[in-house]
DNA sequence: TGTACATCAGTGAACGCGCGTTCACTGATGTAC
DNA sequence: TGTACATCAGTGAACGCGCGTTCACTGATGTAC
């Protein structure tokens, strides 16, 4: 993320230089910028290039196409989210099992909410690829990975009951991203009030959904 | 749906009629024959009118704007769920509270799953109005009503628990919507296969989310 | 160290496209007399 | 029953826009000698 070693001697003395230095990392990086700023709608690749300060051809250098560098989005946004979920459980200090599966579950609808727009380019590029990103899914710190394990120590599945595993993680996943994309609604605020707060609102939630532990 | 009542009499011997009869309706079959064909990307205006046969200025007698029309499309095809939804437990016979739970379940994600780009057009609808059309959450005979009406019956609230019985509603809201979602990611297709068929897959996936209904 | 040159990473103008919306219009309908 | 006319529901051409992508180009970099 600041890993760009833009070279200074290229620049000239009030203008930008003619290389970028890390291109792709910043076209990524304008990307999630627009997405906070306008939202998915605005979300097109000159509109990148432009927020990236760079003409409407020199993405093509870095991306076959607008798919590819939307796919590079909704991958880096998979990557940051397990990140998120990771950081999560490390932040809470020594839970038990279960109270692990449920940090998990807040700490995705809370990036969810976080990054509404990002979530739902990440949302869009699987369903049209029809498959999740690799971070997601196959790789082994992945955050199928993360979430599966912390199942498993929970007690959800019996050891080698590798297909109640999976189930239970299929159902943990798909609550969670039920919930994220729900919260948003204005009908739920009297609720979210009664219960005292956003984050309370989907603990509370999550909880009565069960997959993700029951307190 | 049927209602057109198209008056022959301004057909010419082998051109459309002038007047269309019903077009308000016409125009939102017509969206949503593009979304079974084309999915949501082809869902322009344009395309519309194209599908129904008419100018490109002709919708704008019977709705505002763009978005105008795609929530009449989107209204539409909540009051179908609704109904897809009543038919399902009437269907299935006798049940008891919970088997009237989980059937509701099914018959939601099944509905998405029938028909995902109108689906999808319905949740976004939804959440760019930042609220859920009335034919969903206000209505008496609600789809959001009925499950809550079964959730009750289920007693999954104590009689007079309405903050409860909210939650309890909004958590199967919320993991209908998930399953629906996900349910169509490649990664699962071994799980599926193992179980024996989608229905069974998200059968499976609702009960363990528990939200619909343990068995 | 200096120079020639291939390669890389940008530019900016142009393309064709489909979009949402508007406009003045016209054909059809239905009502008053 | 017949006719004048207001109203309604279409037409089709035009508008300006932003889009994705392509092209020939050029400035900067780094390597071989």
């Amino acid at each position: 993320m600041m890993k760009f070693k833009r070279p200074d001697s290229a620049s000239g003395p009030c203008g930008k230089p003619y290389h970028h230095g890390d291109l792709r990392r910043g076209l990524i990086a304008a990307a999630q910028a627009i997405l906070e700023r306008d939202g998915p709608q605005g979300l097109s690749l000159r509109a990148v290039a432009r927020e990236a300060g760079v003409s409407p051809a020199a993405p093509y250098h870095h991306f076959k196409d607008k798919g590819d560098l939307m796919l590079a989005v909704a991958e880096q946004g998979f990557s940051d989210l397990g990140e998120a979920m990771t950081r999560a459980i490390e932040a809470a200090g020594p839970l038990s099992p279960e109270q692990r599966v449920t940090e998990i579950g807040v700490a995705y609808v809370q990036f969810a909410q976080e990054h509404p727009a990002l979530y739902r380019v990440m949302y869009d590029c699987s369903r049209d690829l029809e498959t999740l990103p690799d971070t997601v899914h196959e790789k082994e710190e992945s955050s199928y990975g993360l979430v599966k394990e912390a199942l498993l120590a929970a007690g959800r599945a019996e050891p080698g009951d590798e297909i109640g595993l999976e189930l239970a993680t299929v159902a943990s996943w798909c609550a969670a991203h039920g919930v994220a994309e729900m919260c948003k609604f204005k009908q739920f605020d009297p609720l979210k009030q009664v219960l005292g707060g956003e984050v309370a609102f989907y603990r509370a939630v999550l909880s009565r959904i069960g997959a993700f532990g029951r307190h």
